[in-house]
DNA sequence: TGCTTTATGTATGGATCGTTACATAAATAA
DNA sequence: TTATTTATGTAACGATCCATACATAAAGCA
């Protein structure tokens, strides 16, 4: 039931690449340092087109925001979800916040809301809640993965679901703030298995 | 041997005082979003002054960034260092994050290395290189805390100083981040005794 | 064919940005 | 005192900032 015929000039250029242009922009040179002239020029449009598409600068920013949570913040979690087991879901959530941090196809590195969105709480408008809202999102979704293994009887009763999905999560931002910072990518990787067994000792 | 009489007009503030609450600015708002009018209304001075005293804006930011790395960055390290045993200098290290995450004197939330200046890694010549022999400074000094307990016998000959060193790092990360976002500071101190013996486990 | 609606491109608005001349003030040195 | 040195305050510079007015172009609807 989409409706793709509608009045009007049609827009030559499209939404959500647009979006994912000016998320790499915002993502490598923060809000302030973000001009609206790097962010027409890597969406490949024009201001009033910005304006009347996005919104002003700050919601532009905002729907950047949602779109990195929404799309890329949910890639480990995914991960962490589909594995087998549990040791292999922790595995395979670490080496996927590893390869965001540190490959992620906009070219820019780390994460978009710890190394740049991060600058903005208490800034601009709308963030605070967006970025609270991520952690708790991610810290449930962690959670839930111990909880179901606990109920499996993979894990002992008595397992800290709660104190080891913020540790996870904790783990989550050392990797990614290396990645910003430039650490080898191997030398994360080297450190994944380790972890991955004290995450699950009791 | 410090010749406190020299040739000219003396300065009406204090060098050190001034930098720390450019620092706060940088802290709070970022390198792009803290202007050369809030800058100068937090210090206290005229433009000129700035320009005089510290350079230009560029230089301003690298000597707050030294002076953090110098003063606040290492506090939690120095308690690592002045603990009895080293489970108790490992909580000290972390409750003395969170307290700096949470508490900082200058208001500023969070670190300033990874809320603040992260962003500006790859945008900010000279920011890269303070950032990295940071990371390293920290990892050292943790390592080499393991290391002395391991000579005098208190912990296991294969304990795993650098993979634990480097994960204490990353856990002062995550809690950084959440005090940023404003996470509950009760919330992260009842983690830090489990935290604790995880990172002393074998 | 108009009429309406939406998008585009140009061109520019006022505000703020970082930075610096310039003249003045306050200290030491001769 | 006079000369030298350094810091201060005012005032302004060109550049860039975000945002918008305006006329034009391209679609569906009547």
């Amino acid at each position: 039931m989409i409706d793709t015929k509608k009045i009007g000039r049609p827009r030559k250029f499209d939404y959500g690449t647009a979006l994912i242009k000016a998320m790499s922009v915002f993502w490598a040179k923060g809000y302030e340092g973000a001009s609206l002239r790097d962010l027409t020029g890597a969406m490949g449009i024009t201001g009033p087109s910005l304006y009347a598409t996005y919104g002003d600068k700050r919601e532009l920013y905002l729907k950047a925001i949602d779109h990195y949570c929404e799309a890329d913040a949910c890639a480990p979690l995914v991960a962490l979800e589909e594995a087998e087991n549990i040791e292999e879901a922790l595995q395979a959530f670490l080496l996927e916040v590893i390869h965001s941090a540190t490959d992620h196809e906009s070219g820019a590195k780390g994460c978009f809301l710890a190394s740049s969105v991060a600058t903005s709480i208490g800034q601009v408008d709308g963030v605070d809640s967006r970025v609270q809202a991520a952690v708790v999102h991610a810290e449930e979704k962690i959670e839930a993965r111990f909880q179901a293994e606990i109920d499996k009887g993979n894990l002992p009763k008595h397992f800290p679901a709660k104190e080891r999905a913020s540790l996870l999560f904790d783990i989550r931002q050392g990797y990614m703030f290396r990645g910003r910072v430039g650490v080898d990518k191997e030398k994360m990787q080297n450190e994944v298995s380790g972890r991955v067994k004290m995450l699950l000792a009791c």
